[in-house]
DNA sequence: CTTATCCCCTGCCGGC
DNA sequence: TGCCGGCAGGGGATAA
């Protein structure tokens, strides 16, 4: 379930994988995986890698012969490497490719929500679903300005704001959730609510979690969460009914815009109450937790806290 | 222009 | 133990 961070982590390793090589073979196993598709997969055979490229949440594998395999891992959409062996993956793979240094990445992917499709290279500046992106939010950081212009006048959550693909590129769920901890804002704040210093403190904020995320995840394989083995790195993302690592308030969770949203009372204070914002009309009494958190593992103190949320100003 | 709701899929978890 | 409902970090379509 990768945003920006888990997305250049695959770039990182993928590059590390492919570049330099040449495809022995390709076969798409999964014909969700490109509903569209022309039958591409045998096509890739005997083309090397030139160069492996991330725009916010999608992957670029640049190919010779002028065409690049565009992916998108969706909600648990997986590169993986093995060694070569004989036969083809099952599921949950749905593409592999076999590699002249007798290597096979794979793609891995439970829930089939992933998509990857060829492009012609040249044509890509076109792409439709490329081009309705904003800028990345790590490579073309956002600036203050900038994000002032985009708040302005908005009164859709902050948080809605920062997961809008087509304004900034690469913040998922859990991104919009740890930064705006981080900057004590609260999600449902109307955008265009927000002061001058608060729009500052929140474009700042942002490339210093990706940066922060990418190392905490940086394995060779992710393991996302909700799958067996995985770790929450995060402050309070799924942190329902635990202690604020800064002030100790019970983290609350709420929903907004439709996706799970999780907050501290006494870090994030809600200062504009929005009329009609969800849940507004009652707002969750701290401590009457909606259902009991899955409990931390026991022996798993504190979260860690890259750094402490800043109150006020 | 918004927002909310449902959908696409599968797996996991807690509760009963 | 087994079943059932809720939930999951993606985005798109559709309805208000």
């Amino acid at each position: 379930m990768p945003e920006l961070p888990e997305v250049e982590i695959h770039a990182r390793n993928l590059r590390e994988w492919l570049v330099g090589r040449t495809v022995r073979r390709a076969a798409l196993l999964d014909p969700l995986l490109d509903p569209d598709s022309t039958g591409w997969a045998a096509a890739l055979a005997g083309r090397a890698v030139r160069e492996v490229a991330r725009e916010a949440k999608h992957l670029l594998i640049h190919l010779s012969g002028g065409s690049t395999l565009l992916a998108h891992l969706r909600m648990t959409g997986r590169f993986l490497r093995d060694a070569y062996c004989a036969g083809e993956p099952a599921p949950p793979t749905r593409f592999v490719l076999d590699l002249d240094d007798g290597t096979r990445v794979r793609f891995e992917d439970r829930r089939r929500f992933g998509r990857l499709r060829l492009e012609p290279t040249a044509r890509l500046a076109e792409d439709a679903e490329l081009a309705r992106l904003g800028p990345d939010a790590l490579l073309c950081p956002t600036t203050p300005d900038r994000l002032g212009v985009l708040a302005a006048g908005s009164r859709r959550p902050i948080k809605a704001l920062l997961m809008d693909q087509r304004l900034l590129g690469g913040l998922g769920n859990i991104c919009a959730i740890e930064i705006l901890y981080r900057c004590g804002l609260h999600p449902d704040e109307p955008a265009g609510s927000l002061g001058a210093e608060a729009v500052a403190r929140l474009a700042g904020a942002i490339p210093p979690y990706l940066e922060w995320a990418i190392r905490a995840q940086s394995r060779r394989e992710l393991i996302y969460l909700g799958e067996k083995g995985a770790e929450n790195v995060f402050s309070i993302y799924r942190r329902e009914g635990t202690p604020c690592p800064a002030c100790g308030a019970a983290i609350v969770r709420t929903v907004t815009a439709g996706r799970g949203t999780w907050w501290c009372p006494g870090c994030q204070p809600r200062r504009n109450p929005g009329p009609t914002g969800a849940g507004a009309s009652a707002p969750p009494p701290p401590g009457r937790t909606r259902r009991s958190a899955r409990a931390r593992e026991p022996g798993t103190p504190a979260p860690p806290a890259p750094r402490a949320p800043r109150r006020g100003g």
